[in-house]
RNA sequence: GGGCGGUUAGCUCAGUUGGUAGAGCAAUGCCCUUACAAGGCAUGGGUCACAAGUUCGAGUCUUGUACCGCCCACCA
């Protein structure tokens, strides 16, 4: 074996292993176990949340595998409708073409060329992550199967009444030209005014306080041209007057009334509010309720009424709303309409004031640019009856958040959940299955034909298939039936839905986590025709930062690819990747100087396991992931200290008798069961983490045993067992025996964090641990007995540990190098410890490296000599040209010190009456014996001053 | 404006039902000891954000405050 672990030389080789031989299906056998992928962008690529995402998902599916469980991970990508069609058309623009120069057909097959090309990667980054879906069963979000899962749904959504068509306003994206949902709007808080206006009123009304104006205050000053009243509240004193009065609309000079609405709050502004229905959320409310007048003027058969709406579809004013508009600002886009509408208001004096103010602006999620309340048709899913039974499923428990929290934030979005607008004026994507008559009469159905036979159409009636594609979200949310095969009712629907957990992060509760509940619930019933639930428990994860704590992020520079890490990376290619392809090139120096500040060095290889083991490690549940390259490097250390424990075991192994045999010849020492008693502890600890979901806690475990018990203290103590020569053979054969069968059950308790290595040791060691079985994978996992621990070894190696720090405290302080072997006399000890002494004496002198140990019996005179105790017993270092008298002093004070301290606060405690009174009778007896060996302790240190000072 | 989470060692984070605070990294000192210098041994370092309360006892439970972060919401 190399001298250290070399993850290159084995990853690639045990995955293409476990997939040729088909280790990662489903076999038949256990109960059922299923867990959905988040199904990555086709055309994107894995990125550090995909990484820990398919960690945690691989190392629960590995676990269950192990335990037993016919286990499916079922794979596959996502078509990403408005991200990818967005790449497809930057790199269209790069040659000068638009998507309208090729036509539909033609930039669809562009769009499914580049999902193609660029489809492997996702998969390709998958398999080095180790991650063990189930390959054969491979689904994107647009394959045929898919796709007629899509057609079926929405079908009989409709058809039940959940999806409708409606004009209504909409978030429109300007610049992607598209309707987008709610959730695709983000509102960041930016810097914006607050300009007030003057309208001034009509026949000659004057307010209360004489003046022959109102004022509006808006942030919008553009949207005035589609201005269709003002509304102020109706208790508003000094408006009440004006109420039913009209105002002359600026610029446009049309009269538009004043209403009373108590959406208006008197306290902000003037109390004035300018009303646009169709450009505008609330004031479309308000509109509705006053019957203002709102016209679509894309809609050609709708007459052109004031109040319609002035914006195109790329936010440019509308020049043939209204013919009484101001030609000037025809065509202009809105910011530059702004600032004309401005400077005219300034012109005819009726520009008031402007004042700064922080406001919310919706930006499409995709896009940044700000979106635009929009009145279009649109396909909506009616979410209020989906949502109910939704909401119940997780009440009662049959779906279960972890952590718990985030119940509540999916029950507050549930319980004020509006309609799901789900058609996106798109290419990419799945095409609505509607069609029109020239009339704009629509029919619902799967294609065409079954369209004219549902509606008793005539063979001749022209029909056109709606333009318009669906949400990604309404295919990703029909994921863990479609991919099983619904709506056919398959075996594999049968036995894996609903599948067992879904693991995802919090940021898609609501566009994924949610919808999924819903469609489900509607459309997928059990054999009683009960609403069934996609899964059971829904484990969500923070999202992985910089180690700044910022959101990792190409625009910010500060993305990693989890194969960097595996593989390494030299500093100018990740420059260079970091750099390339920015939406602002601008920002390409400051991002260069940042990595290089960063990684000075580039980044090491450190290995799939090493970074999985550390995004296991740092899956504490409820708060994101600041990510620390640290945490890898020590975990890269932590599968080289498992590689050279296994040299060093088969060192003592191989061609040697080890009970592979299964032969009954061999006699375990108390270290041996003291080991294994410690392994019982961890495998306990491990499994219950592992079924709670710390899978962090599961790795400290897992780490602490490994290398603390087993390698820093196990394998120490085995050294003076198996070099002994006057150890028996069954002694040694039992110590070999121990050896190679905890480092056999470390691999399999590490497999499902750590793949590889594990794989790779458990090859080289399977014969010789008497384990069967042609892969790790499919092994048995550990199970803790509780009758294999042995509490008096666990005892007495906690004496003999004790006995050695306190020899190598006494090393460390007086630096006495290790080489140098010491005499050691042992005083004061009772006859127990004589007893312990004596079957043990072998073991201190190897770990504390001592040339001799004596027992004194209590009237001995001891020579001057530095002291460590256990319990009452005296550990003594002669000091005799090794110490110095004042370095001992010193480290004796300190230690008196300590004991001082902690006998003071003990006995205050004791001194407390209501503390004696109330506490639990052992608490209260484990404070007494603690008072009591402490001052026995502090007596010996105290005299051994004395003598010291004495000298 | 509502709701949620966080605040523990220089950094990144654990801390189970209240019973004297732990790990990794970093730091310091000594060691190339025959598994491992990607290592060994030892050491230092924390009024658990702040305040009050409950309790014999609070990092842990209650309330409030501060700061940070997130989600939701119609204040033009």
């Amino acid at each position: 074996m190399d001298k250290t672990y070399q993850p290159h030389a084995i990853e690639n080789q045990w995955y293409q292993t476990w997939e040729e031989k088909g280790y990662f299906k489903p076999n038949g056998e256990g109960d059922p176990y299923c867990i959905m992928i988040p199904p990555p962008n086709v055309t994107g690529s894995l990125h550090m949340g995909h990484g820990f995402n398919n960690a945690v998902m691989d190392a629960l599916i590995r676990y269950r595998r192990m335990k037993g469980d016919d286990t499916l991970w079922q794979v596959g990508t996502d078509h990403a409708g408005i991200a990818t069609q967005m790449v497809v058309e930057r790199q269209l623009a790069a040659q000068g073409v638009s998507r309208h120069d090729l036509g539909r057909e033609a930039f669809l097959n562009k769009v499914w060329e580049w999902k193609e090309q660029s489809g492997g990667t996702i998969t390709r980054q998958i398999r080095r992550l180790g991650s063990s879906v189930d390959w054969s069963r491979e689904r994107f979000t647009m394959d045929e199967g898919l796709s007629r899962a899509v057609q079926e749904a929405f079908v009989r959504l409709h058809d039940d009444g959940l999806i409708y068509r409606g004009k209504r306003l909409v978030n429109w994206d300007p610049k992607l030209h598209t309707a987008i949902s709610d959730l695709e709007v983000e509102n960041h808080d930016e810097k914006g005014h607050l300009w007030h206006l003057r309208y001034p009123l009509a026949d000659g009304a004057t307010t209360a306080d004489g003046k022959n104006y109102l004022v509006v205050a808006t942030t919008r000053p553009e949207t005035m041209l589609g201005d269709s009243a003002v509304a102020v509240h109706p208790e508003d004193e000094r408006y009440r007057s004006l109420i039913g009065k009209f105002v002359v609309l600026p610029l446009v000079n049309r009269l538009i009334p004043i209403v009373a609405d108590d959406y208006v709050d008197r306290e902000f502004g003037t109390g004035c509010v300018k009303i646009t229905p169709a450009h505008d959320f609330n004031d479309y409310e308000v509109g509705k309720r006053h019957n203002l007048p709102l016209i679509n003027v894309l809609d050609k058969n709708a007459a052109i009424l004031p109040g319609a709406q002035i914006f195109n579809v790329d936010g440019s004013v509308n020049a043939q709303v209204d013919s009484s508009l101001p030609t000037q600002f025809a065509g202009l886009d809105r910011y530059e309409a702004r600032k004309q509408i401005i400077a005219a208001f300034e012109d005819v004096g009726l520009l008031e004031k402007i004042d700064d103010h922080a406001l919310k602006v919706p930006r499409g999620d995709r896009s940044g640019v700000v979106v635009e309340p929009w009145l279009t048709d649109q396909w909506y899913v009616s979410t209020k009856p989906l949502a109910e039974p939704a909401i119940a499923a997780v009440e009662d428990g049959r779906i279960e958040f972890v952590p718990k929290q985030y119940e509540n934030m999916y029950f507050s979005w549930m319980r004020d959940i509006q309609d799901w607008c789900i058609s996106r004026q798109l290419w990419w994507g799945h095409r609505i299955p509607a069609w029109y008559d020239a009339n704009g009469q629509v029919y619902v159905g799967r294609n065409e034909a079954e369209v004219r036979a549902k509606y008793n159409l005539a063979a001749d009636l022209p029909l056109q298939q709606d333009e318009d594609v669906l949400d990604t979200w309404f295919s990703s949310g029909l994921w863990t039936f479609s991919t099983l095969g619904w709506p056919e009712q398959t075996d594999f629907l049968e036995k894996f839905h609903p599948t067992d957990v879904l693991v995802t992060g919090f940021d898609i509760i609501f566009f994924w986590v949610a919808r999924m509940i819903m469609l489900t619930m509607h459309l997928v019933k059990d054999d009683q025709g009960q609403a069934q639930i996609p899964f059971k428990t829904v484990y969500v994860h923070g999202l992985v930062r910089d180690s700044q704590g910022q959101k990792m992020s190409k625009s910010k520079g500060n993305v990693l690819d989890p194969l960097d890490i595996i593989d390494g990376i030299d500093l100018e290619t990740l420059v260079q990747k970091r750099t390339t392809g920015l939406m602002r090139p601008q920002d390409a120096s400051k991002i260069e100087k940042q990595t290089r500040k960063e990684f000075p060095d580039g980044i090491a290889a450190y290995g799939t396991d090493a970074l999985r083991f550390t995004f296991c490690s740092l899956a504490s549940t409820g708060r994101d992931i600041k990510f620390d390259m640290g945490r890898v490097e020590g975990n890269r250390n932590f599968c080289n200290k498992i590689w050279n424990a296994t040299r060093y075991v088969l060192m003592q192994c191989e061609d040697q008798d080890c009970g592979q045999d299964g032969s009954q010849d061999y006699e375990l020492s108390v270290v041996d069961r003291w080991i294994i008693s410690k392994l019982q502890l961890a495998e306990k600890t491990v499994c219950t983490a592992l079924d709670t979901y710390r899978l962090d806690l599961a790795a400290q475990a897992i780490y602490e045993f490994v290398w603390d018990e087993y390698c820093s203290w196990y394998l120490e103590l085995s050294k003076p067992l198996l070099w002994d020569e006057n150890a028996s053979a069954a002694q040694k054969k039992g110590t070999r025996r121990t050896l190679i069968r905890v480092l056999e059950t470390i691999l399999r308790l590490s497999h499902p964090l750590m793949p590889f290595i594990t794989e790779e040791i458990w090859q080289k060691i399977k014969p010789l641990a008497g384990a069967t079985g042609d892969t790790i994978m499919l092994s048995r996992y550990p199970q803790a007995d509780e009758s294999r621990v042995d509490k008096q070894a666990l005892n007495d190696v906690a004496w003999l540990q004790a006995i050695i720090l306190g020899v190598r405290n006494i090393r460390g302080e007086m630096k006495i190098a290790d080489a140098q072997k010491i005499p050691v006399l042992i005083k004061n000890g009772s006859a127990d410890d004589q007893q312990r002494l004596n079957a043990n004496q072998q073991f201190l002198r190897k770990l504390a490296a001592l040339e001799s140990i004596t027992w004194l019996s209590p009237e001995a005179t001891a020579p001057m000599s530095a002291t460590a105790l256990v319990g009452q017993m005296e550990i003594l270092v002669p000091m005799a040209g090794l110490i110095d008298k004042e370095a001992e002093i010193a480290r004796l004070t300190k230690e008196s010190a300590r004991l001082e301290q902690d006998i003071a606060k003990t006995e205050g405690k004791l001194a407390n009456a209501a503390f004696v009174d109330k506490a639990p009778a052992e608490v209260v007896e484990k404070e007494r014996n603690r008072v009591v060996e402490n001052k026995i302790a502090l007596e010996k240190l105290r005299e051994q001053i004395e003598k010291m000072n004495a000298l």
